[in-house]
DNA sequence: TCGTCCGCATTGACTGGACAATGCGCTGTG
DNA sequence: CACAGCGCATTGTCCAGTCAATGCGGACGA
């Protein structure tokens, strides 16, 4: 069965017998070395791609997939205090150190898709402004970025334009007296799009985490829907709690 | 070619003429449609299932899968706190209103995996005590949640007893003179192992997060390390967030 | 009326082939 | 020595078929 030649593969990945960037037995090869017919190898081998442990590079053979993660903060952009030893270590040791960064940015006015608009309580019709980015390291698609505005309280500022904002685009929403105050995350698992996987040159067998960051003023109203597209194979996502009270945590 | 099928379905999918938990044409009519083999046709099936946008019913049938995500929240999830508006709708609109769970705990002394031993400050050898909880919603397997202790601070303690604790792991902890302060959460997005597919009852196509948190006590101790595995069809994962105060709470 | 059994449609697993596409490396030429 | 071109190993795509497993529903019997 192609389960056992998939669990023969996936233990000598799992136990350094295979190790990350090396080359697994040719199609060829298996077939031979199991005596069955080439479907059945590649069933399996398409599992293990699937699952994101392997990569077939045409036509060279499968190579067993390497991971290198960056840190994700959802924190950063709110956080001026240092943060504990802990995790400075975390994101040390996931640091970016000498890759090479590159972004672009793209600014439209736009009529956002209902779940956005939603979120940004704009009626069908109302137009919202939108900074899009995308993110590249080493060359590499990293993450996908586009943050919604209400047009009306960003129009002709400096949000505008398709430029890096060095002191953030929540100072200049501030500036025009749109303090953010309070920000509700959500983060969805799922499998990419067919059109995400394209902009992010995702491989089969990559999640995507979808995360959705609303913030809200001090008198509850939203100015900014920030929507990320992060790969699951170029990303861990990390933040820190302290706690304010004895307290109970579960999920 | 078996994309342009592939891409059809989706976009019935996407339009609505196939809703979710209708039955696709089977292999036979769509071979016969698009006259080509049932290889071609199980090609662009197999991509929507790994897609997760369809399942196989064997055999029944194709049918386009149903999502319906629960919110998990790694901010207190009994504590009755003043949650902000926002997110008290959010949570009603994703609320487990009528179902019902169910859950399975299971005490043991393990050596624990190396990631694990590391973040516990665990030298190789050293015993750590878990406590694995299955949690069920409506029968269907919801979550994974793993908590590890360092063994020599919990032994004889009631966090041994295979029972759930009214007041928290937390609180007992905090009793037994390691109150947590401290928190450092890790989300990681990708395929599940088969072990998780065989506990959660993952069909393929859907990722799981696999969220790690380390709590920390006032002097830099960590003695609490709890692993969740949350599928990604059935959960959205969301917290909040607000800025600079005294106490930043925790994301 | 109720329960049991069996047929059948459908997907799962597999065979053994065919031809196309594509990088890599070698070879031969200028 | 540099470069262009070709061969080749390898994966991608596809075909036509076989047999097994499985749930549902209808036919049949008590």
């Amino acid at each position: 069965m192609y389960q056992q030649i998939r669990d023969a593969l996936r233990r000598q990945i799992a136990d350094g017998t295979l190790s990350a960037g090396a080359q697994l037995p040719t199609e060829a090869a298996l077939t031979a070395q199991y005596g069955v017919g080439r479907a059945t190898v590649r069933q399996a081998l398409g599992e293990l791609v699937n699952e994101g442990l392997v990569v077939p590079m045409r036509p060279r053979g499968y190579f067993v997939k390497e991971r290198r993660p960056m840190v994700f903060r959802p924190q950063a952009e709110f956080r001026k205090r240092p943060y504990s030893a802990e995790m400075d270590a975390f994101v040390t040791e996931h640091s970016a150190d000498g890759r090479e960064p590159r972004q672009l940015i793209e600014v439209a006015i736009v009529e956002p898709a209902p779940d956005i608009a939603k979120r940004l309580h704009l009626e069908p019709g109302e137009l919202a402004a939108v900074r899009r980015r995308i993110r590249w390291l080493d060359g590499e698609p990293f993450n996908v970025n586009d943050s919604y505005f209400p047009l009306d309280i960003v129009r002709d500022s400096e949000i505008m334009r398709p430029e890096d904002i060095t002191r953030g685009a929540n100072e200049v929403l501030a500036e025009l007296g749109y303090r953010q105050v309070r920000a509700l995350d959500e983060l969805y698992v799922r499998m990419p799009t067919p059109d995400e996987a394209r902009r992010l040159e995702l491989g089969p067998g990559t999640p995507v985490a979808y995360h959705v960051c609303t913030g809200y003023t001090a008198d509850a109203r939203p100015v900014r829907v920030a929507v990320s597209v992060l790969p699951g194979d170029r990303h861990v996502i990390s933040y820190e709690r302290q706690w304010e009270q004895p307290q109970d945590r579960a999920e």
